[in-house]
DNA sequence: ATATATCCATAGTTTAAAACTATAGAAAGG
DNA sequence: CCTTTCTATAGTTTTAAACTATGGATATAT
């Protein structure tokens, strides 16, 4: 049995067919078939299961192509390490993270370039515990910042910053002529808040469950700038990060503190304990914490 | 690059030597060689210094050699997993438990003797958090029975049962007369106890700290039976899990209860939770929980 | 109903690569 | 200085993974 073995049963898996998989695998449909059966033969188990038009998974084929995919994961880490300790200085940072990640790590960046001239960064968006774990183990960033702790054994959280939240809102909403503002006084708004998912949403629905107070959720948005946008046309209120202040700031929107000390988010930068990091990751992740631990 | 390839490198390594290493894995030296020299050129990365008298491994090369092993124990783990779902009703069941298991596990087995005839059962003592990873990760046992949960997010722990600890002195100890034994009562006694890294000693020392007295801890043991001995001798006392009353009782000694409520231990089951197992280990993991649910 | 296309299996052949043997060259030990 | 031990090189054999060609089965279209 050897990898390249599973990695034809793998593709038969996804394709469902013999023939397609010997087109994206490149090889001749015949040679497939031999290397299955060879492979089933090996582990003496039936994999699949052919029958007239179209294949199915036998139990311990089940079983196998889940171990498999693992192994063949696990493989091409292995592979991606090695390719990434060729590229000593160059290459390609990627970064997972949250929205705001973009008001802080201009700043951080200018400086990286200068050691790293030749490294090229790369971010996408990546929210929800489950999609940061997913990220990391399928080695698609090097790390992650998120906005809550993940929870893994392989992986590290390191605890960056903790930010309020703030209250964004119409410069005609009556919750502006008052000095200080409450949960209780947000009980009757319409309220903005990101769909279900969203880390924020938690933490904002947490801490009106900790004030008693019942939200009136009004609309649910996937994007902050959505939210500042529905503020602007006075459709309601919304509740944002504090650092999203700069951006949030438009004519016809104040931002109000809420007083309370229920309403604050912890952002983590998260990373796989046991991958290799080249040289310059280390020195991303380290200039990051310093920057947050002035 | 395949797995024959890493199997080749991990075995060099062990052994600091091409030849032997090619003794062992049955192919001729230049074979070897050539392999290594081909898996070095597709890393593009010399994994092995070669000097006069012995080899070492380059900083690329220790990185390539942990995750070889990592994978390849993955790899021979799926193959056990296979050689297992062939042998259903059959085969071996390895478990790896703390000393008292002996107590209860032969009233399960019995019944489970006669539903599965033709299994074996081996047994081998795991103690300690990091042994029981060890053993099961690598596939050295289906199951373990110890003292202590597991923290790891591969690994599943089970509650069995509490139990509490009992104290035993020689029948000429003065504390026999005692109505009623509180750990003040212990303060100046000659404790005889398990040594550093056993659980027992460290549920047994934090009730000492609980109660705020000071342990007089006189000699340190390995097996509890050799404290048993030693009380048998008159050397001191000792404090033991419930379960060892029966094998405990001799002439000369005598079972106490200790009057606390922080002096007890949870023993739990563990198992990898994405391990395959088969319908007989995980029949008797069922006759175990059941046995102590009642 | 018959033709056609699709799909996997089988047979035989070619090609690639992993093994082998024999041997050379370097370095340490007696 | 010779012997031993070790890895590398050269050339050959053997294994096994690829290929082409083709057959039989089944579903879809005419």
């Amino acid at each position: 049995m050897d990898l390249r073995q599973l990695r034809y049963f793998i593709t038969i898996v996804h394709e469902k067919s013999y023939s397609k998989a010997a087109k994206i695998l490149h090889i001749s449909q015949p040679s497939l078939s031999n290397a299955i059966m060879k492979l089933e033969k090996e582990v003496s188990f039936q994999l699949l299961e052919r029958n007239t038009r179209g294949l199915e998974l036998t139990e311990a084929g089940g079983i196998f192509y889940t171990r498999s995919v693992d192994l063949l994961r696990r493989f091409n880490n292995m592979q991606v390490e090695l390719e990434e300790m060729k590229q000593v200085g160059s290459g390609t940072i990627s970064i997972g993270s949250i929205e705001s990640f973009k008001f802080w790590f201009p700043k951080i960046i200018r400086n990286f370039k200068i050691l790293y001239p030749n490294i090229h960064i790369k971010v996408k968006e990546v929210l929800g515990e489950e999609k940061v774990i997913d990220f990391l183990n399928q080695y698609n960033g090097h790390f992650t910042i998120t906005n809550q702790p993940i929870n893994n054994d392989e992986i590290m959280s390191i605890p960056l910053y903790n930010e309020k939240f703030i209250l964004l809102v119409h410069k005609d909403d009556d919750l502006n002529e008052k000095g200080s503002i409450t949960f209780q006084d947000l009980a009757g708004k319409e309220l903005i808040i990101s769909t279900t998912g969203f880390q924020t949403r938690d933490d904002i629905l947490k801490a009106f469950k900790e004030e008693n107070v019942n939200p009136n959720i009004f609309y649910e948005i996937e994007r902050l700038e959505t939210a500042c946008s529905l503020v602007e046309e006075g459709l309601g209120v919304t509740i944002l990060p504090e650092s999203y202040i700069k951006s949030a700031v438009t004519p016809n929107t104040v931002i109000r503190a809420i007083d309370t000390n229920v309403l604050e988010r912890t952002v983590y930068l998260a990373y796989l304990k046991d991958r290799y990091l080249s040289p310059a990751v280390c020195k991303l992740v380290e200039e990051i914490r310093s920057f947050f631990k002035m």
